[in-house]
DNA sequence: AATACTTATCGTACATTTGCGATAAAAGAT
DNA sequence: ATCTTTTATCGCAAATGTACGATAAGTATT
């Protein structure tokens, strides 16, 4: 049997910040995130618009961004208008900072 | 002839933010960060203790940190001795910071 | 030079990610 | 009911990531 990284237990906030890196991982989820960051929010149709990518392509980034958290979609039809999620994208913030910071701040870990 | 991400083109902090996510986008590296920080420096083979992990694993890690920049390694023979990277854990810090305050502080992006 | 110690690298296996085109699904408009 | 629009999902291919054991490489000690 290969052991996988599940077998490994690590600290909530560790994984949950893993989980928030890998979301922002690829430089095409990055600008999206700051397109909708720009606009407050979009439709998919948008954004598939400022890339050279399929639409298929698209849909799965903001697939992979919407079970990382980091943002919402709200059905308008025919079309879905996609928010960033406030609430996780505070904690992620939160996380990054305190990961940068405990060598300065926090001491104890 | 398939389309790759390098056939696109991305704004250079962009690409900088999502190399250095990539580094933190697994638990186990961001679990050797967090020991780097505590102990200011250590031994690769400090770190392999702390995780049921091959220790060829783990080395593969630490070459994921160095090549992202965020740890670099200094001969002391026959060990090796990591430590973190200020000028590039200063630049991620900033990168991270600037990208989540985007929609609080800095309108124009 | 031979040995011991520490760490990197190689080769391999399997899983995941990233991209595409084609198709399905959902809802409004005709 | 059918058509159109929009977006998600499926199936596939190629690339990348993650883990392992085995081996190589580098240096100190004997």
């Amino acid at each position: 049997m290969k052991r996988t990284t599940k077998d490994i237990f690590y600290k909530d906030e560790t994984e949950k910040l893993a989980k928030y890196a890998k979301a922002l991982a690829h430089p095409t989820r990055i600008k999206i995130l700051n397109y909708l960051d720009s606009k407050s929010c979009c439709f998919t149709g948008d954004i598939v618009e400022i890339f050279p990518l399929a639409q298929s392509t698209i849909s799965q980034h903001l697939k992979e961004l919407k079970i990382a958290g980091l943002i919402q979609g709200e059905l308008k039809p025919p079309k879905i208008k996609y928010c960033i999620n406030d609430d996780n994208w505070k904690e992620a913030q939160r996380l990054f900072k305190n990961f940068f910071n405990k060598n300065i701040i926090d001491e104890n870990e």
